[in-house]
DNA sequence: GTCTATAACGAGATAGAC
DNA sequence: GTCTATCTCGTTATAGAC
């Protein structure tokens, strides 16, 4: 009976990466506006309906598509973190955000569609907080370590943003000063910044050398969250 | 004779205006990828065959669309820093990143357009690019002036990308140091970013401040590229 | 010459009856 | 789960009004 059970869980399972594949396949060919359950289905010779079986509706199909895609760049990123070992922070960071380029331009489609335009008609629930949260952490973790062992300079903040920085700590990273909390947010959006431009094409025929350029921008993003 | 040319080319462009305002409606409800010229003519109660009198394709059409988009980015910029008149170099970089951002949230889709993910099957031609420059050359045209006028701190580059620093000053700011071009190109993408975090959700349950968070990190990028 | 309208093609999506 | 009738789309050919 359990063998039965899980069989038959196994199979399901096949099933439902089969059709995250195909529907991935489509991300990339159609765009995340088009993504279609009937196309889904048509490419793995199912009958619509069947697909339903494993995903509600197509929303429900996107929000899989797009909790798988946060928790890959996620796991890229701890394990560039990991392989960087006990090495200097400022190294560590670095290794981190070349794990995110790395990932973004082996997965441009996954890329868009978490980090892109959004898509019309659809609002991602609350349900892809903790993938799309792994990332950041991965920074916060860095930045944590190097608090405790070497110290962080601690960059400059506004008294205005005060309030604020000291909310964002709270909810984000206790541990960690305000300021370099802050800093740390303006940096992630910056850091997805240049990928993006990168990736989306705003680069043509401006920067060559995107690999080197991206280490050096990298860089100096490091030291403004007070790494050193 | 010429009145007669007057008005034909009057009634011409109020038709093309008419098609791009349908057009941007769609953009904004279904997303560039389900633009279609058929709903455009519809929408206007036009047959699809006269669009063709005034957009040659679906693809030319979205083309005007972004070039538009580029250009009213443009003038926004533009805009802002003639409102700054002879205002110190920082406070009208300010100006201008406030105008950028304001533009954007004024126009997501619009935005989301030019700065968001490509459209499926959709390459731009090299006819957007003067529109999309114009943004950057106010930047550029707010370094030139503090070059000139009170000097500008010159960041720092590795010896790896002076090569490169080098061809993109050459290309586009050959009056500018090669260290602040690049400075500059990184923190275009930067400033980007974070208006992009901003609009695509990023920021939500993160940034709740998200103008004086703004109006911070684009004041650090400007000392990021030499301004004082 | 400039425009609009009709009709059609081939391809694909979709809704509903069965 | 299958089939069909009816939609959509981009695009073109053609004909006629101004």
């Amino acid at each position: 009976m359990s063998t039965a059970q899980g069989a038959r869980a196994r199979a399901r399972q096949e099933v439902t990466a089969a059709i995250k594949e195909a529907a991935r396949r489509q991300l990339a060919a159609e765009g995340a506006a088009k993504l279609s359950l009937r196309a889904v289905a048509r490419e793995l010779g199912m009958v619509s309906s069947a697909v339903y079986r494993y995903f509600p509706s197509r929303d429900d199909l996107l929000t899989a598509l797009i909790t798988d895609a946060y928790d890959s760049l996620g796991a890229a990123a701890e394990k560039a973190r990991d392989a960087a070992g006990d090495a200097p922070p400022t190294d560590r960071w670095a290794a981190v955000a070349e794990a995110v380029r790395g990932w973004a331009l082996a997965h441009p489609h996954e890329y868009a569609l978490i980090y892109g335009s959004p898509v019309p008609g659809y609002s991602a629930p609350e349900t892809t907080v903790p993938a799309a949260a792994r990332v950041g952490l991965v920074f916060i973790g860095i930045l944590r370590d190097a608090h405790q062992d070497r110290g962080l300079a601690e960059p400059s903040l506004p008294a205005e943003l005060r309030p604020e920085a000291e909310r964002m700590a709270a909810d984000l990273a206790p541990e960690l000063p305000p300021q370099v909390v802050a800093a740390l947010i303006a940096a992630w959006a910056q850091l997805f910044g240049l990928v993006s431009f990168e990736l989306f094409g705003q680069f043509t025929n401006v920067v060559e050398d995107r690999a080197a350029f991206f280490r050096h921008a990298a860089a100096r993003l490091a030291e403004g969250v007070g790494l050193r």
